[in-house]
DNA sequence: ACTAAATTTGAGCGATCACTCAAAGGTGAA
DNA sequence: TTCACCTTTGAGTGATCGCTCAAATTTAGT
């Protein structure tokens, strides 16, 4: 029995956090949506609820594509701390992507949303959270196995990293090229690089 | 002759200001803009000619304001570099301002609009170029001085210190209190102190 | 008082907003 | 083939969007 939709969940899933992701949420219509997913009112509502839980769908994944970006930098690199520089430096790379993808969404999300969506709000704040505790943790080891000094203060230092993440996202968005863009990211991580004990 | 205005331009602007400032472009409606300009929507017309005008001359006022604040800290320091140390320092003053008035209108912009209203968008970017430049030609004059060594790249640095005040600035909407929002802005402060050379 | 210019007023314009629901269409089991 | 079940469909909902304009209101000169 019953019909099977013609449409992909994640692959409409996937086209609604493209368009949420550049247009904002306010700046997205379901005109819009309905062009870009294919898909009728009546079945965007079937399958996803309202426009708010679809926003709100759309930045938890995301988030997920973001953090897992961090985490598999982090994996990769010889030890977490070099990690966390390595994702410093790959943001050169954001020149690539249109310069309305290069901020993520969360903080758009922040930015864009004051009081009107608290629990959108609240959303994107608990991503920008889960970043900064994930980071801190990474110094707490740092510091632990000697990597860092003592003297840094890693809630104090994970804030600093990601003011350099927001700050370098939103400076992307002016619509900086590959060259310019790869300049500061250097920068950036090598000033992180720095912060390393001379043995380490 | 002639029937005069009850409103004040400049009240009505600023308020206009604060509106959109707060929640966005496509946040405010001409509704929630009667209410705080307390004026009729043909006055609001007549005065100020359409919504996006008056976006605009609310963006054009909100960077007199912006710049000036930077200037002034210029101005007032022993040196120009160490009034842009001391505007660094001072960010951790954000913690007074409701959140949605943390991050300035420019970067809130170019984060919102994408490609809907080229226009907005350009007068948006100047904006946050116009700060770039200034910061450039205080960095080149340091050098000049001899209280920057010549190794720095005055644009090169003018990106790194936009992507502190912008990076910060984001990080100040997710909401901070004074303590945590001065410590910050007083690591990179002091990180840009440390760029002196020692006998400046 | 009267008039002419400048301004406010606010009902209401067409368009678009997010969203709904009765009808039509497809699907697998019997 | 039939039928129950699930889904898509898309015209249409009331509300709100940005905006207009004829009428009312206030001024200054005469």
């Amino acid at each position: 029995m019953t019909r099977q939709a013609p449409y992909n969940r994640d692959h409409a899933l996937e086209a609604a956090l493209t368009l949420f992701w550049r247009k904002g949420y306010h700046g997205t219509s379901l005109k819009d949506l309905e062009a870009a997913l294919n898909m009728k009112p009546g079945s965007i509502y079937a399958a996803f609820k309202s426009k708010s839980d679809l926003f709100r769908a759309s930045l938890d994944q995301h988030a997920e594509l973001n953090l897992g970006l961090l985490s598999r930098c982090v994996a990769d690199a010889p030890t977490p701390y070099l990690g966390v520089v390595d994702f410093i430096r790959q943001l050169g790379n954001l020149a690539e992507r249109p310069t309305g993808l290069r901020a993520c969404m969360a903080m758009k999300t922040v930015l864009e949303i004051t009081d009107t969506d608290p629990e959108l709000r609240a959303a994107a704040l608990e991503q920008l959270d889960k970043v900064e505790t994930y980071l801190t943790a990474v110094f707490e080891d740092a510091r632990a196995t000697g990597e860092l000094p003592e003297t840094v203060e890693p809630a104090r230092l994970a804030a600093r990293v990601q003011i350099y993440i927001l700050g370098f996202k939103v400076n992307a968005t002016r619509g900086g090229g590959n060259d310019s863009l790869r300049a500061v990211a250097d920068d950036l991580a090598d000033e992180l690089l720095r912060l390393r004990r001379a043995d380490a």
